[in-house]
DNA sequence: GGCCAGGGGATTA
DNA sequence: TAATCCCATGGC
């Protein structure tokens, strides 16, 4: 990249950003798209649209948010309520840590976590790949998949960039056709789900994410498309339908449950997550995974 | 309700 | 080289 290009290039500042972080963000389990650069910021695709994400932190705890290839219509139309910036996580933390030492060291550790809104259609994808799976190779299969059938939205910093394939596109593919993504026994749900969305049309998932949509009724439409079970489910509710009580439950989250917390059944988990967090049981999720996978990790 | 195949890749034994 | 583990689901 040369120094003039850089000078022209399109960014939006916003100051005094609390609670915000973009390795908490982007590495804590909720998307898939987002790549981490030398600098410590993130570029990546949502909406469409392609933009790097970067974070200065100042001396009182908030901080200066720069978002690159953005302008400021941009910023008001998409990129605010899809980083989630009008929320006051600081209540939601509040609330969470009270009588609660787990989760007040997990809130520490991933203090700047925060959940993106994504569409329905993309944590459809997404979360169907997800199953039984291990985040690298759920990226691989995104970006396979985003390459090969998706739609082209451009380039920037020297890359091209493409959006997921729209509902036809994937629903008129064969398993065969989705070999090179190496999907494996998920790239049949994945078209199946496809196609689901294209009979029942768009409108109706994406009605899921409006408020008059409950979590339950939510999660009984998404439970009819093949490949979603319980777990997913709860993921797609929760990261692409705002529907913030939805609590899923994976590998990592039972190990937090028996290892920090002393629970051990499925009963007992959501009784406990109930009583201790709601109604705010998707961020509390998100807590603690980022802080089990991180504390592992040492 | 419990069991197990489904794919593939990384990590561990 | 073999076994194990992954942000599980579907079918029996």
């Amino acid at each position: 990249m040369t120094a003039g290009s850089d000078m022209t290039e399109r960014k939006i500042r916003i100051e005094q950003v609390r609670d915000f972080h973009p390795d908490h963000i982007f590495d804590c389990g909720q998307c898939f798209r987002w790549s981490r650069e030398g600098d410590g910021s993130y570029t990546g695709i949502a909406g469409g649209k392609i933009a790097n994400i970067s974070f200065l932190p100042e001396k009182d705890g908030s901080g200066r948010l720069t978002l690159y290839n953005v302008t400021e219509e941009e910023y008001h139309s998409f990129w605010r309520t899809y980083l989630d910036l009008d929320r006051d996580y600081g209540k939601i933390k509040k609330r969470l840590m009270q009588n609660d030492e787990v989760m007040r060291q997990a809130v520490a550790y991933g203090h700047g976590i925060r959940l993106l809104q994504q569409e329905p259609w993309e944590a459809l994808l997404c979360f169907i790949l997800s199953q039984n799976n291990n985040i690298p190779r759920i990226r691989k299969c995104i970006e396979s998949l985003c390459q090969n059938f998706g739609v082209y939205r451009g380039m920037y910093r020297g890359k091209a960039y493409y959006d997921y394939p729209s509902p036809e596109t994937l629903a008129s593919l064969s398993v065969e056709d989705l070999d090179p993504c190496r999907m494996g026994y998920r790239a049949k749900y994945l078209i199946g789900s496809a196609k689901k969305v294209v009979s029942d049309g768009i409108e109706a998932l994406q009605a899921m994410a409006e408020e008059q949509a409950s979590a339950e009724e939510a999660f009984d439409y998404i439970r009819g498309f093949p490949g979603v079970g319980p777990k997913v489910a709860n993921c797609i509710l929760l990261f692409g339908m705002g529907k913030y009580e939805s609590f899923p439950v994976d590998v990592w989250i039972r190990k937090v449950m028996e290892q920090l917390y002393g629970l051990k059944h499925p009963k007992e988990i959501s009784a406990f997550v109930q009583k201790q967090f709601h109604p705010y049981g998707g961020f509390a999720q998100q807590y603690l995974f980022y802080y089990i996978r991180g504390v592992e990790q040492l």
